[in-house]
Order: structure tokens, then sequence, then C-alpha cells
DNA sequence: TTTTTTTACGCAATCGTTCCCGTAGAAAGT
DNA sequence: ACTTTCTACGGGAACGATTGCGTAAAAAAA
């Protein structure tokens, strides 16, 4: 079974022209007939004909597609990026071929070979938590292919990169939590080799040092697959409640540990905030419609991946290899609610 | 700026062999010698050959890719049947480009329109809210596109379909609704025409009709853009809650219906149950840490996902034409939270 | 009338790959 | 020694579209 659609070639045929005289006649060049123009123009209307893209992209050498690689478009922040690269993508004619890495580093490796592959003209990527190798990444860069960071950035590539200030966001969050009383701040964090990682936890021991309060490195977790495995937030909890000086409140750093923070601490009959504050980043819309409502730091996910995708197609589109990169840094915005809200 | 691949030219050139004799080496033809396979695929490997699939594509008249529209990724429903479709369609070696129609006809359209002039070789689609003209997927259909529904489908279009027991899972909440206490039951829904609405709505009929219950339709409620528009919800919920009897539970027939309403209740001042009942169909996986615990039916989302897969990768590689359709239910599923606990 | 210019088209190469043919040269059969 | 059969490879068309170049015929200029 097989969907034919109409070539250049049907209509010379039934016009008794040659190929180039049509393929002229559509694109409007002057060197075609009034006449002719129109009679090629009506007749392609007629059986519907659309030029095929993928000759296109063989002669031209470019696909116009752009791939986005993210660890899972389930996770509100990154659909929403989604969809920010999606409206800045079509609106300049690319099209959007996204691909999930499940914080797998394989799979990472496996869309990338299978992106670049398909002659994607550029990448926006944000690196699962077990990418450590960017060896690729850099021969893939350093071959030509523009590439656009978001989010979970590479320090060691040189392009253009968006990201959020994850330690003033980090801080104001702890800060906030301090000034609602809680002392004994516990971080949860997805690994600390993630860009984000490294700046949301020094913002949180600098918001402790600048009160007074001992950064205790016992009470900082770490979950290797960002909370795609529910047992590993799970652990950590445990470890950090069996703890003579149980936490008082807990600071996540990425949105499924948040909503996994909750959810664990629930089953455990513990009461948010009662027995213990949570806040973190969330990009989740419905955390307010939570019980407790969550506190949360949220991302501009929306404009960033707009910033990125505008980033790389200056990069797709540069008659001239470009060597000055920018790196958009943009605020978070943080919104208090009740499980930060010590009943005292 | 450009990324250049090496292709099979290179190959021919730097060993001296014809294009030919490169190509039948590296599908390992058994026309080509031992020895000159060895040196064409060490020397491909070296390089980092891949063939160039844009080439293949155009030689083969299939580009391996498979389209998907629908009208949100963000939502949890359809980013799980997107995780279902792309785990069959990676392991068949298929491409899958998602667009999103944010349940607009137009942008539907567009997409639809996008995604044949990118020569995909199926698609699976879950039609908009403001669908009724079906021309052009009957006609694309016509001409040999295999098209698989799911979820919204379209009864006029003869192919296969995967769906759940809407009715059921309908009757059952509903059911569960009076068993509970409420009996002045309200229904928000999408539009009409929508297949799923149509069938959960008859679920809900039928349920209330069984238990002797009246079905008033100034009861029943649509939203034109199923939720997508918050001020709609807002309108409908006023309307609802100003009558002089009250409504004392709500049924809602989409993920987006379902917080929307949950929301607008709370922000409203509304408990839930005590003011007033909520239940709904939601694929989110939060709903159970909301104020109140949500009770909702799920769908099998990721299955669903995978049927349509399996179903339209069928319909791609048939060598005749299929006759054949099958439409596949899968049943719901019904879990029962706080929200519909009535305090009595 | 002859030459030049313009108009309006066709030919063929190109992108990367596959595959149907054709064919030297070696091996085997007579 | 001569014919036949393999073996191992090359030539070239094809997929659909674009585009530089060449060119008849018509129009304009001489």
């Amino acid at each position: 079974m097989k969907f034919e659609a109409a070539t250049i070639k049907d209509i010379a045929k039934a016009l008794g022209l040659s190929t180039s005289t049509v393929s002229r006649a559509l694109r409007d060049s002057y060197e075609i007939s009034p006449e002719t123009k129109k009679l090629v123009l009506e007749y392609a209307e007629k059986i519907n004909y659309h030029p095929n893209p993928i000759a296109l992209s063989l002669k031209e050498r470019r696909s116009r597609t752009i791939g986005v690689i993210v660890c899972e478009i389930a996770n509100s922040f990154f659909s929403q990026v989604i969809n920010g690269i999606e409206s800045i993508a079509y609106n300049n004619g690319y099209n959007v071929i996204i691909a999930q890495s499940r914080e797998s580093f394989d799979r990472e490796m496996l869309n990338l070979q299978y992106l670049t592959s398909r002659s994607i003209d550029g990448l926006i990527i944000s690196v699962s938590t077990e990418t450590t190798d960017i060896s690729y990444l850099k021969d893939l860069n350093k071959k030509g292919m523009p590439i656009v960071f978001f989010d979970r950035i590479v320090s060691d590539i040189d392009t253009h990169k968006v990201i959020v200030d994850n330690y003033t966001g980090a801080y104001n969050a702890t800060s906030h939590l301090i000034k609602s009383g809680y002392r004994n701040i516990a971080a949860i964090s997805n690994p600390e080799m993630l860009s984000i990682s490294k700046e949301r936890l020094a913002g949180y021991r600098k918001a402790l040092a600048d009160n007074g309060i001992e950064v205790d490195e016992s009470l900082l977790k770490y979950c290797k697959h960002g909370g795609m495995i529910n047992d590993e937030v799970n652990t950590v909890l445990r470890e950090l409640l069996s703890r003579k000086n149980k936490p008082d409140a807990i600071f996540t750093t990425a949105d499924k540990l948040t909503t996994g923070c909750l959810r664990i601490l629930k089953e455990n009959g513990l009461s948010v905030p009662g027995d213990i504050g949570l806040l973190g980043f969330s990009n989740n819309d419905l955390t307010e419609l939570f019980d407790p409502a969550l506190s949360v730091i949220k991302q501009p996910a929306f404009e960033m991946g707009e910033i990125a995708t505008g980033y790389l197609l200056q990069l797709i589109e540069s008659k001239h290899p470009v060597t000055d990169f920018e790196t958009k840094v943009l605020p978070t915005e943080l919104f208090i609610r009740n499980s930060t809200r010590r009943k005292d």
C-alpha cells in the first residue's frame, strides 16, 4: 500500500512541456511566458501537486528539519520548551523531530546517531543525567553540525546556550525556606555532573551560608536517574527520614524529584508542611492543586524553547562559520504556596 | 555552516572503485570478493560512513517516517500514547514526527498538509475538537495513505482504529457517583461531535437511567475547545453553580476539563467533595496528589500507542491493499479517590 | 535585408543511492 | 586450443526537483 504523490514529470507529460519549464513556471521565473505559467499553475492545482521535500532535501543538501533531544516529553518543563521550539521552527518553515533519552546515555547516543543520520540541519539538546562522555557531541559540532544547548548544558562545547539563573533561583528558594523558619534543610538533586545540579546546589549552599547555617553534606542526596525510577527517591528519602536529626524541609532540584518526593512523603503518612516543608523546581501547571499546594521554582520554559530555536536557525542559516557564541540566562520565578507554610 | 556527511562516492574515490561496487560491498552482495568487502567496510567504518536516508527515501519512495497528530503533547494521555508509538516505531526502524493541532481544525489541516508533503509513510491521528470536515483525511486515505485513528476517531473512514470502551468507562464512573449518594450529576464534555464525547455521555446517560434518575439536559455542558481556553470551563461551571438546584457532582469527559474543573471549583472556594463531587477522565499521573485526590477514569494510553503503531506498520508494509479493518477496544480503569468520597 | 537582441523554452548535470545490464579476465569444461 | 561458465566489477539509469547553458524562433535594430 503506497501513497503516490503527483510529480513535476506528471505535469510536464500532461502538458507536453519539459520538466525544467514546469519547474520554472511553478517558481514564477521570468523566462516563462504568462500563458504557460497559467497553464502549469492551474494543472498543478488541479492534481494537487506539492513539491517532494525529499527530492529538495537531496538537491539542496538540507532537510529543513531540526532535531530535539530531551529526557522525556511527558515532563511539563520539556513539553513547554518543545512548544516554544515548534512555534519558532514552524514559522520559519522548519520541521521538528523529537527524541527522548529517558535519562539514559545509551538512548541519547542512539537518538543522536539516528537524528544525524536522518540529516537534521541542527540540534537542540538538554543532556541526560547519565551523560558525561560528550565526545560524540563534540565531534558532531566540530564537523559543522549546529547545536544549541538548553537547561542541562555542557560547558566544554562552545556554542549558543539557553539556561535560567539556577543559582539565584535556588538561592532565593532556600532563603525563603530559611525565612519560613526551616533550619535543617535537605536537598535532593540529580547527579552532580549535571550543570543545573551544580548551579542549583551552589545557590542552596550559599543561602545556607549567608544565613549562618552550616552545610551538612549528609543532607545532600543524589538521584542517579533523576527520579525516573521511583525507587531511588524512596531510597534517599528513607535515608533522610531515618536520621536522628531529621530534616525539617526538603529542597528538590528537578520536576520529577519534587513530585516524587511529595508522593512518597504522603505515602509514608508525613504531613507537608506540618512534619516537613517541601519546595523544588517544577514547571508542572497543576502543582497548585496539590495537597498541599506546592511551592515551586518555575522556569520560563516556552521562552527558552523560542530563544534556543532562534539561536539554532541563526547558526543554520549563517553563511560563515560562527565563532561568537552567546549564553542566554533567563530569570526563574518563585511561587510560594502551602508546602512551605510553617504552622507555628 | 553546513554538516557534510561522508558518501559512497568518497569511499569509491578513495579506494579506486565504482559506486556500484561500494554499494554492493556495503550491502554484503555475493558478487563482491571478500577482500574488496573488507576493504570497503573498514574504510567506511573509518570515515564513519552512514547511508544518506534522504537519498534512500527518494529512491525507495518511502521515508520510514510516520506522522502523529494530537491536540497537544503536554497532555498526559497523549504523551503516554506517543511513548507507546515511539517504542514500536523505533524498534521497526521508523521515525516519528509529532504535530500538535491545539484543538484547532486549521492547525490540524496545516499539520496534515505539512506531514503529507514531508512524505510520511503513514499517519496516526486523534482529531481535534473542531474537526467535522474530514474530506481531506478521506481523500488522503483514498489515495493510499495508511491511517490509523485512536481515541477520537471518525466513523466515516474505514481503517484500523484504537479506542477504549468509553461507554462502559463512563457508565461505571457515573454508577460509582450514584452509589456514593450523588443524584444531581452534571456532565462537562468536549463537543458532542467527538466520538469519545458521544460514547462517554451515552454511558453517563445510561447509568442515570438504570438508576432511575432522569437525565436533565441542562446539566450537560460542552466546552468547544476542550478546555484549552480556561475561560470556557469557567463559563459552564458558573452556569451550573448558579442554578437553583445546583449539581452535587460533576462528571468530566476529558483530562483538561477534569483538572480545569477542580482548579475553578477551588478558586471559587468550593470544597470537593464536601460541596460537590468530581470525577472524570484523566491520565495525569499526579491526580492522586491533588487536594482532594481525584477519582479518575484512566485509559491504557501507552498500550493504545503501541497497538495503533502495530496496525499502521501492518498497513504500510502490506503488499496488497488492506480491506479488512479492525477496531481495537481496550478497557478503562476506574480509580476511586477522595474527590467522590461523600462525607455523610 | 542582415545582424543583433530578446523571448521562451529544452537538455543535461546534480544531489546519494540502488540495481539492471554489460563485460573483461580467469577458471573450467570439452 | 577452443568454447563456455563464473567471478568480480563498472556503466548508467532511476528517484524528483533545480539550474546553468544552449538555442530555435520571433522581434527589434541596423
